[in-house]
DNA sequence: CAAATAGTGTCTTTGAGACATTATGCG
DNA sequence: CGCATAATGTCTCAAAGACACTATTTG
């Protein structure tokens, strides 16, 4: 708190004292929660090893805008509380989920975002192991779903400009959940030139994802892809105990590609401490269990 | 739109007719622009190149609160645009800067972090190059300054815990301009476990920077240290014309420590197009002049 | 010619990618 | 015994780090 006086005489304390906020009207802020898991889908094979999917957590909703689609679990931020605060909050009330992997993803802020009024979306990443899972979303399990997701290209164009570039790229989200299949297609045009860069993401297809939650999954999903492969974020995606075959799946679902066994171990090997567990009864030679190991730098 | 109804028997539409916002206590949204150049530093030796600094823009605050402290240029959002446009039109209101690299930073929600009333702000990383510089801030030059910019770790403890670490770092911000030093003592604090990640900035110590802006300051040069090593982004540091040494000269200052010239040229060579222009009347071998080369992918 | 920087060559080390080989519990 | 996966060895290739050497203009 400084004493130096203002325009009109006051100090600090005087000034704030006197402080009434102005008439302006103001956004409201809310939080959105991508929240992923790795989960397994069942093996028919008793022998084969059980497949991981990505899934996403979305919550059906029982109200205007958007009734009827799927939307990311979220709220308004409370006057007491950081975003960070009120995320944490949401995940509790909304999901009974505590204790997990939270980050800051975007702040998406288009004023059309929501037909209602002016809501801007601080968005969150947030990632939960496959053993928690069961937990999420139990007391309004029938609107809650773990939808699988899958995020593509499915066209790229880039034009030379003068001094830059433009590159046009559409993704394709799906997402699905028993029979139940959700779709955006998403553009997005990147110019790049001394004069700046312009990002436009826009939604150009949309099958029953609430407001821009595509968007924002899909922005998610990006974030992740990048981050997985050079920090420790995927063993956020592991139960307590797991095998490196167990940490490959997570990589591959994420990237959507398969990985090499030998220097996949040798790169992320390191993100694991061996135990003197093993699995078993796998119907074939069992695999060595190790705990999380997170990097400390 | 659809056409369900909701438990009140209201379309969509009807549903946003007759839509009146709640009564809720909404916070301010303001939008923060850390603005980074690389300028050079007067040399005395005729010989020497001279040396470049990081630097950003802030300016001297004339009213309540934090009267006479610097802080980074901003403004509130306006209902009709989003936090990126209202970061353009700030930049050319306060800064008449216009046609620069602009990316959203993070977004700060502390709800003391303004000690009038609640205001998050929208942070945004900026960058221009030296040649643009001397525009920037033209009308109000009094009050705005081009500070040079270090952020050093002073200490760090890192404790093992079960299942996970917490580690603390201690950072010091110097900012100088002139006569005038602003510095600020920021501590981190990261847990990492099985429960989660917590990260906890605090400023410990503040001389002179309003308001949260030296932890936003630190955020951002975070950011560019990071993006710096895989990203084209350095080039908008450097004029339409540079030299090799010149933007290694910007990738040192940003990293914060000497790069060998050879491997920076076989990493970095590539962000450049030749031209057939030299620089000349330098005191010594003339160096091949360069263009941005921006990266398509 | 000396100062100072420009620009290149190359050796070493590291690590990723690709593939092959050996090992082993389970039914 | 054979299925399916576990775990490791090794060759190749690309890139980063480190240092040395040559080239060139200017005062």
């Amino acid at each position: 708190m400084n004493e130096l006086r203002d325009k009109n005489g006051l100090t600090e304390e005087e000034f704030l004292a006197a402080y009434r906020p102005g008439d302006y009207v103001k956004p409201s802020v809310a939080v959105d929660m991508v929240i992923f898991s790795a989960i397994e889908r069942k093996e028919k094979n008793y022998r084969k090893l059980p497949e991981k999917e990505l899934r996403v957590l979305l919550i059906r909703r029982g109200g205007h805008p958007c009734l009827g689609c799927w939307a990311l679990p979220g709220g308004f931020v409370e006057p007491d509380e950081t975003t960070e605060q009120a995320a944490v909050r949401e995940l509790k009330e909304e999901t009974n989920v505590e204790n997990i992997y939270l980050e800051q993803l975007y702040t998406f802020s288009d004023p059309k975002r929501d037909p209602r009024t002016w809501v801007m979306s601080c968005s969150y990443l947030a990632l939960i192991d496959s053993e928690k899972v069961n937990v999420a979303a139990g007391d309004d399990a029938s609107n809650a779903a773990w939808f699988t997701v899958n995020l593509e290209t499915v066209s790229q164009n880039l034009t030379k400009q003068q001094d830059g570039f433009c590159k046009t790229t559409e993704y394709m989200l799906t997402l699905s959940y028993d029979n139940i299949k959700l779709t955006a297609k998403i553009r997005h045009e990147l110019i790049r030139s001394d004069k700046g860069a312009v990002n436009n993401y826009d939604i150009i297809e949309n099958n029953g994802i609430a407001f821009d939650h595509a968007r924002i999954i899909s922005y998610a999903v990006e974030r992740l892809r990048g981050k997985v492969q050079y920090t420790d974020i995927a063993l956020n995606l592991v139960p307590e105990y797991f095998t490196l075959t167990e940490l490959q799946q997570v990589y591959e679902i994420i990237l959507g590609k398969k990985l090499i066994k030998a220097p996949f171990r040798r790169k992320y090997g390191i993100l694991a401490e061996p135990t003197d567990k093993q699995t078993s009864y796998a119907g074939h030679r069992p695999s060595q269990l190790f705990r999380k190991k997170w990097l400390t730098e």
